[in-house]
DNA sequence: GTATCATGACCAACCAGTCAGTCATTATCA
DNA sequence: TGATAATGACTGACTGGTTGGTCATGATAC
């Protein structure tokens, strides 16, 4: 029987776990998952190579830790969830808000799963069925109630779901990441706005 | 002097190239390039890895050779000039069609891109500046003299045209990559239609 | 004393890139 | 015509370096 109380000991271990993972999203943010040796991690993390694997079994199964860990899936159904009462002019706007600085605040994990992606295709498709498939069916049931029948009956609602979440992570990525805003700045406001009207309305509504 | 004509030897190096550059390109797509060794290359190729040091300095130059030979540009400036004498409406269902299409021609090379992306970020960024800002503008000028002012003060051209930019790549990508297509089956008309009358209206356009 | 945590030298596997040498074809010359 | 020399595409063993993962040993706390 250990002297340490089981609690303080896992405790412990988790803590050494976390903060093994957190190094481990920053650095592969940076460099990506190939280009970052265990041993980086590990000195980055102030320990020896050994240490790591008490905690990890393998580099893969710190990668899968990882994804687990910063699973956006409850963020997003929470955002979702906040659309129900209000105006659909309202709730695009908002969500495209909330989803905007969602991405902005989880930009290292969004790169890392980028890259990974064509990498591990499987897991990329297992991921995409447990978490976009469910949230697009969500967003694409609360637009069928808002939406004019009609309008929804010409156009694809799923595919249109999809492509506002493209068109804030495509967006997101080329501002942020290649830099586009040193081209032509733009502001959070604008963009964000841009796209929630671009959904709402396209370029060819009139001023009101 | 020669009895095989200089001109016959260079073209032999040249489809030697040209085949190292397709093998790389096909594998890379599969596996990632830092995933796919040279001696794999090389072997795909029937030809020993050796050979494959007499058509590219280094693995890098092969990168850089086949993103060359797989420029994006000119199509795209192609795509652009074929709208010019055309509606607003017709030109945009044209492009979005004419884009979905060349993406889906050149998948293995959007794979690359994507991934690669992260990785080599510098570069991606030196090749946004040449090919996408160009390209954003020309379609965002393209635009401003068709959309109404008002609506053109009111949203970000610039931001819209790489909206749907990023809506196209992404709905293809979890398409074409992520299998979306198997939970909920959408045909290339359906997609396309959707996208182009989601930039050009919106989901709220009654119908006509 | 012993249970836990930590270490870093070590190993096998792999990779990009090199280089000395092979071989079929072609050119030169007797 | 036949012997010899030159060419250049091709080869694969080899090198220097890196990596993921192991393990015998040490440190610490109780």
């Amino acid at each position: 029987m250990p002297k340490i109380p089981a609690s303080e000991r896992d405790a412990f271990y988790e803590a050494r776990r976390t903060q093994l993972a957190d190094v481990a999203l920053k650095l592969w943010a940076e460099q990506g998952f190939d280009q970052t040796s265990v041993a980086a991690i590990a000195r980055e993390a102030g320990v020896a190579k050994g240490t790591f694997y008490l905690y990890f079994e393998t580099k893969d199964a710190l990668l899968e830790d990882v994804l687990r860990r910063n699973s956006l899936l409850p963020n997003i159904l929470k955002l979702i969830d906040d659309l129900r009462d209000r105006s659909l002019e309202d709730a695009v706007h908002g969500f495209v808000r909330g989803a905007w600085r969602h991405l902005c605040s989880h930009r290292d994990l969004v790169l890392i799963a980028l890259r990974e992606l064509p990498t591990h295709l499987d897991e990329a498709q297992r991921m995409f069925e447990r978490v976009m498939v469910p949230a697009n069916a969500l967003l694409a049931d609360y637009l069928k109630e808002r939406v004019d029948p009609a309008r929804a009956e010409e156009i694809s609602l799923v595919i249109s779901v999809r492509g506002l979440l493209g068109m804030l992570l495509s967006v997101f990525l080329t501002q942020e990441v290649l830099g586009a805003g040193r081209f032509l700045p733009v502001s959070e406001d604008e963009i964000t706005f841009t796209i929630a009207e671009l959904f709402l309305h396209g370029v060819t509504r009139p001023t009101s």
